[in-house]
DNA sequence: TTCCAGGGGTAGA
DNA sequence: TCTACCCATGGA
């Protein structure tokens, strides 16, 4: 085991950023709660499979990452592995408009104080595309089965668990032996054609990570995404740091509800009104409400 | 049996 | 833009 020492930007908390949302507990990621350890399987450039725990080093300001899965890194390897973890607790992110605006507001000081707003996200967009597919009109806890059952097609690691598949591994299936895996009903052959639309090139969802992109084209593309509707499209856009579109789902929708509303149901154009406010961070606003309202980061809400 | 879940596609108005 | 209806799956 190789332990790597990773520096933090100044401004980041890990475990607001770890439980920012239901992925610490998806594979190929896993979560303990006892320690906060947060553990991924990544298959390297080279084609070596590690297995590293990310832990908050707080002495240091930074990160401890434990890697196993290799007898010495190499200076390639260890610095793959810093720039996956950078990219998966999103250190890049830049915070301080939000936190400007939520200095304003009393009900959302909370946020800046506990340094929440970062989230976890995969290291490629495909995977964070075909994880917010699976969380389309199902529970949570048939989203963890489905991705269980997705990641089996991934890469075995020696001791356990195994990789995200790529697009080409699941590309290579038929849409029905997908399907009789994966279990994911109608959404099975969705997620095949985007699989197929990546792996054909027709589809490079890593082009969105480019900011000068306006967000305008970057929803453009995703729907075209077969599956992709506002829920999908507003979820996966935060997890490219786009806070433009609400994302609202049931979580969201209860939430404004009980906290929120008194109570009362609303209308998406009335949440949507809410927000309004935030601009162009609003989709970071209501799901920061989410958050507060602790539905997600639970360990039963997580884990049921 | 029916309903519904971190909804979305399609057809028709 | 809106509504009605359909869509696999599995737990309540």
């Amino acid at each position: 085991m190789t332990v790597l020492r990773v520096a933090a930007p100044p401004d980041f908390r890990y475990l607001p950023t770890v439980t920012s949302h239901g992925w610490c507990v998806l594979p190929p990621f896993s979560y303990d709660e006892a320690t906060t350890a947060l553990t991924r399987l990544e298959s390297l450039s080279n084609g070596t499979v590690v297995r590293f725990t990310i832990l908050s080093d707080e002495a240091a300001d930074g990160l401890r990452v434990a890697v196993e899965g290799v007898d010495k890194l190499t200076d390639a390897q260890a610095g793959e592995i810093r720039r996956i973890v950078a990219r998966c607790l999103s250190f890049d992110h830049d915070l301080s408009a939000f936190y400007a605006l939520t200095r304003e507001r009393p009900d959302y000081v909370w946020i800046e104080r506990v340094g929440a707003g970062r989230m976890l996200v995969s290291p490629t967009v495909w995977e964070d595309l075909a994880k917010t597919l699976l969380t389309t009109n199902t529970t949570w806890r048939q989203t963890k089965g489905m991705v269980q059952r997705l990641v089996e097609l991934g890469i075995p690691y020696a001791q356990g668990g195994y990789t995200f598949p790529t697009p080409a591994t699941i590309a290579a299936l038929t849409p029905e032996a997908l399907n009789a895996q994966v279990r994911a009903g109608y959404r099975g052959a969705y997620l095949h054609q985007l699989a197929l639309d990546i792996s054909e090139g027709r589809l490079d969802p890593e082009s969105w990570r480019d900011t000068a992109l306006p967000v305008k084209d970057v929803m453009r593309e995703m729907k075209a995404i077969k599956g992709f509707g506002p829920y999908a499209i507003g979820a996966a856009l935060r997890l490219l740091a786009r806070f433009d579109e609400l994302g609202l789902d049931s979580v969201c929708r209860t939430m404004f509800k009980t906290t929120i509303n008194q109570g009362h149901a609303a209308t998406d154009r009335e949440i949507a009104a809410y927000y309004e406010p935030f601009g162009a961070w609003r989709g970071l606003a209501v799901w920061m409400d989410v958050l507060r309202d602790d539905d997600v980061t639970e360990t039963d809400a997580l884990n049921c």
